[in-house]
DNA sequence: GTATCCCGCCATCTC
DNA sequence: GAGATGGCGGGATAC
């Protein structure tokens, strides 16, 4: 391919400027004898009106233009331009004769759309000082530049993809220059390469050079069929922090056409090797292509005059054609701040999950497969939901706001969940096997899974299915596994319902980081507000510390105890006998595991809690927790729940696997968790309901914090964080990735979480809880995640353990979505 | 003949 | 209803 500069592209400014059309007597010959002019009274192109009579007496406006004229050199030139400008059209039309009319009328050049841009540009500054008022009036600029507001709409158009300008309001722009456009490029090639627009660009022009038969319609249909499927005619408008478009149609217009395809012509530039787009490329995506390129063409003369693109002429097989070239800066991609992207404005510019969701709003169906192990995990999920929609209890939406549940906040809390789980799973897999090569040979020669692979439970019954958040509901945590401390939510019912039926359970609020709610555990007891709740064993061995090895398995405890073995069923008693080896002992803990969320849980939210170190077998805590934990392990507790249990055991070692979530600044809309409308199920009473509108702030802050979500110092109240939570940069960002994971996570809620609108039904489902399902499937969707699925996300699995990985780098490879991720 | 794109109609939206 | 905005396509011009 010869790319060559095209060194009479009509818009470049010296060029255009200085050169004369040759036809265009002959051609003002040809018009005038068709057209006559004005002056003979038929109908024709009305002649512009002079932008300023040359006798117009002085006005105060025109004083003022003196002055600034005076003070800015810059106004100065542009004054004498206009001026001379003028100077051409003073001639009054009345007195020419048919060749002079013609002539004094500007040629079709220098009417262009390239060249009135350039004037335009040649307004303002490049690097405005920000300081000043930078306002453009349209009105205004489009006397002063003797063309008709349509034209200057384009400009502006094209100006404001780039962020060169912004509009203020009516008829009023805001001129930034260059300031921001280095940092829209960025974001643009950012945007593309997530799209994988290079690859769109590359299979055009690779079938391009392929033998067509069919005629230029059918052959750029084919060729957009072919790029369909990664079609990026989804992509809205990229917008910057705080240049989002302000009222008046601006806001309505169905897809801000000729901004969205600036940015996207801007965009196969970016990603585009060598730097070279023709239109029949930029315009493959549209079916009105013979519209569009008129467009382009719009777009291309404006690009020009920003000296971001210049016309060249590839020479190919087929012959000569014209394309761009990107001229502008490098752009590198690895930035970024907050940028979003918005579609649809009926929905509202706060609206970053619809945002976000438009920038791939088909695409999630079409290109995510899920795999055959998810199928389960997706029909129980679906079952659930359909059981709690059609409920005599399901919840009530109480306003329009509330359904509109954002998928950044309780959804995506539940996804880490799940993934904790399933990394959980995943880590007693890895030590069970690791016990099994190291000490026991399989006894029945089968596979571990087989033999570990838990029995199938029952599906919780609706009325099982407890609230997620409820004001007065702390989590509890629950040391069913030997090493590993899990915070698990539960209803109070399901609290009291654990210590009712094994006494030797206590139940006091977890020592954890700075939970908002809790207390400091030297308070005392009375005083200790609704936070996450520790269940433990405390009477395990008599020695007043039911540390949790020692009461590695409740199940084990309770047969110790001898106590309440009545409810348990007696083949769970027999297995428990049989616990003689430590793999034995790790099987039966995974079954116990399941076992114990049965029959005490029947429904709930596992969250493991990750502030526990890992040392050898015997994980210690720091001396600083453990210090913490001392302290607190002297004192009584009393929970609102539990009714004040005396707690004497200690906190055990704790074998933890070395997952962390990255800290992430998350930001929740002010109509998400705030507006959650949280299930209510049958043992919530109605009026219960309107208390739960609010989530716990103890819930919500134990929950981002061990979840790594905020800090651990960080204290937010409910309304802090419903309201406003921690905003930061790429939030939005955050929010639409993990919105993405938890589509993939969770298929079966992409449809949900791509709705306008999640119901409390839906949210309710959109969460994970500890069902039967679940159980069933982890050990599936584990494997999946292991296999073809998610690759990088098992690979972060291998190299780190690291759960932050394996929650965001989940990629999306049927629709391109980048697996990388900074928050 | 093709590439280019001016021009202005008119739909949509806000006030 | 008026004005602002901008999608759209006819058809003229440039090459």
């Amino acid at each position: 391919m010869n790319i060559e500069d095209k060194e009479n592209w009509s818009f470049e400014p010296h060029e255009s400027t200085l050169k004369t059309p040759l036809k265009q007597a002959a051609t003002s010959s040809w018009l005038l004898a068709e057209k006559p002019p004005p002056a003979s009274g038929h109908l024709t192109t009305p002649p512009k009106p002079n932008e300023i009579s040359p006798g117009d007496p002085w006005t105060p406006t025109a004083n003022l233009k003196m002055l600034i004229s005076a003070a800015s050199p810059e106004i100065r030139n542009r004054e004498q331009e206009k001026r001379l400008s003028d100077s051409r059209n003073e001639i009054p039309e009345d007195h020419l004769s048919g060749d002079e009319y013609e002539k004094s009328q500007p040629s079709r050049k220098e009417k262009s759309l390239g060249l009135l841009c350039h004037k335009f540009l040649a307004r303002y500054p490049s690097y405005p000082d920000i300081s000043k008022n930078n306002e453009i009036c349209l009105d205004e600029v489009a006397e002063e530049l003797n063309v008709e507001r349509r034209r200057i709409y384009d400009i502006m158009n094209v100006l404001e993809s780039l962020h060169m300008v912004s509009r203020l309001a009516k008829n009023r722009y805001s001129w930034h220059g260059r300031h921001n456009l280095k940092k829209t490029l960025q974001i643009l090639k950012k945007v593309a390469e997530e799209n994988n627009y290079s690859q769109q660009v590359e299979l055009i022009k690779r079938r391009q050079y392929e033998e067509e038969p069919e005629g230029d319609d059918q052959k750029i249909q084919l060729m957009a069929k072919h790029v369909r499927p990664n079609d990026h005619t989804d992509i809205c408008f990229v917008e910057l922090p705080g240049m989002e478009f302000r009222a008046a149609s601006v806001n309505s217009r169905k897809d801000k056409s000729l901004r969205v395809m600036s940015q996207k012509f801007v965009m196969l530039f970016l990603v585009s090797t060598p730097q070279v787009v023709n239109l029949e490329v930029a315009y493959l995506d549209k079916s009105k292509f013979k519209t569009k390129i008129r467009r382009l063409y719009d777009i291309a003369n404006v690009l020009s005059s920003l000296e971001l693109i210049r016309k060249v002429h590839v020479t190919e097989e087929k012959g000569r054609k014209p394309a761009f070239k990107w001229t502008g800066p490098d752009v590198f991609s690895e930035i970024l701040g907050r940028w979003t992207v918005t579609s649809d404005p009926h929905v509202g510019k706060s609206s970053k999950e619809h945002c976000s969701k438009n920038l791939f709003p088909t695409r999630s169906k079409q290109g995510f497969i899920r795999h055959p192990s998810l199928m389960k995990l997706a029909k129980g999920a679906q079952s659930n939901q359909r059981k709690i929609r059609s409920a005599p209890s399901s919840p009530v939406k109480k306003n329009a706001s509330t359904s509109q549940f954002c998928c950044f906040g309780g959804a995506i809390l539940d996804a880490r969940i799940l993934m904790l789980w399933i990394s959980f799973l995943r880590d007693f897999k890895k030590r069970k096997m690791k016990l099994e090569h190291s000490t026991l040979p399989s006894p029945l020669g089968l596979p571990p899974k087989t033999r570990l692979k838990p029995k199938p439970f029952l599906l919780p019954s609706q009325t099982e299915i407890l609230p997620l958040i409820h004001n007065s509901v702390p989590p509890a945590m629950l040391p069913l596994h030997p090493n590993v401390p899990y915070a698990l939510y539960l209803h109070p019912s399901q609290t009291q319902l654990v210590t009712a039926y094994n006494p030797s359970f206590t139940v006091r609020p977890v020592h954890c980081a700075n939970v908002a709610g809790s207390k400091s555990p030297t308070e005392p007891s009375s005083q200790v507000a609704p936070g996450p709740i520790f269940i433990e064993d405390s009477g395990s061995n008599g020695e007043g510390s039911a540390s949790c090895a020692k009461g590695q398995d409740l199940w084990l405890a309770k047969e110790q105890e001898g106590t309440k073995d009545d409810v348990v069923p007696e083949r769970r008693l027999k297995r428990r006998r049989m616990e003689g080896s430590p793999m034995k002992k790790y099987a039966s803990e995974e079954a116990a595991l399941h076992d114990v969320l049965l029959t005490w849980f029947p429904s709930g939210y596992l969250i493991p809690l990750p502030h526990c170190t890992k040392l050898g077998n015997e994980t210690i805590f720091s001396n600083k927790e453990k210090a913490e934990m001392c302290a607190a392990e002297q004192k009584s507790y009393s929970s609102p729940i539990a009714g004040g249990i005396q707690v004497t055991s200690e906190f055990t070692a704790v074998n933890f696997p070395a997952f962390h979530i990255a800290p992430v600044n998350l930001k929740l809309p002010a109509s998400s968790v705030a507006t959650v409308p949280v299930v209510n199920g049958t043992a919530v009473t109605s009026d219960q309901a309107d208390s739960i509108q609010a989530p716990s702030a103890s819930v919500m802050n134990f929950t981002l914090q061990h979840l790594g979500l905020i800090p651990a110092n960080l204290q937010m109240s409910a309304n802090q964080v419903l309201r406003s939570g921690p905003v930061c940069q790429g939030a939005e960002h955050v929010g639409f990735k993990q919105e993405k994971a938890m589509q993939n996570v969770l298929p079966p809620y992409s449809d949900e979480l791509n709705g306008k609108s999640v119901s409390a039904a839906s949210l309710q489902q959109a969460t994970v809880p500890v069902t039967s399902s679940i159980l069933d499937n982890c050990h599936d969707f584990q494997a999946s995640c292991e296999s073809a699925v998610v690759p990088e996300f098992c690979s972060s699995f291998h190299e780190s353990d690291r759960i932050s990985q394996a929650t965001l780098a989940i990629p999306q490879r049927e629709h391109g979505v980048s697996t990388e991720d900074k928050f």
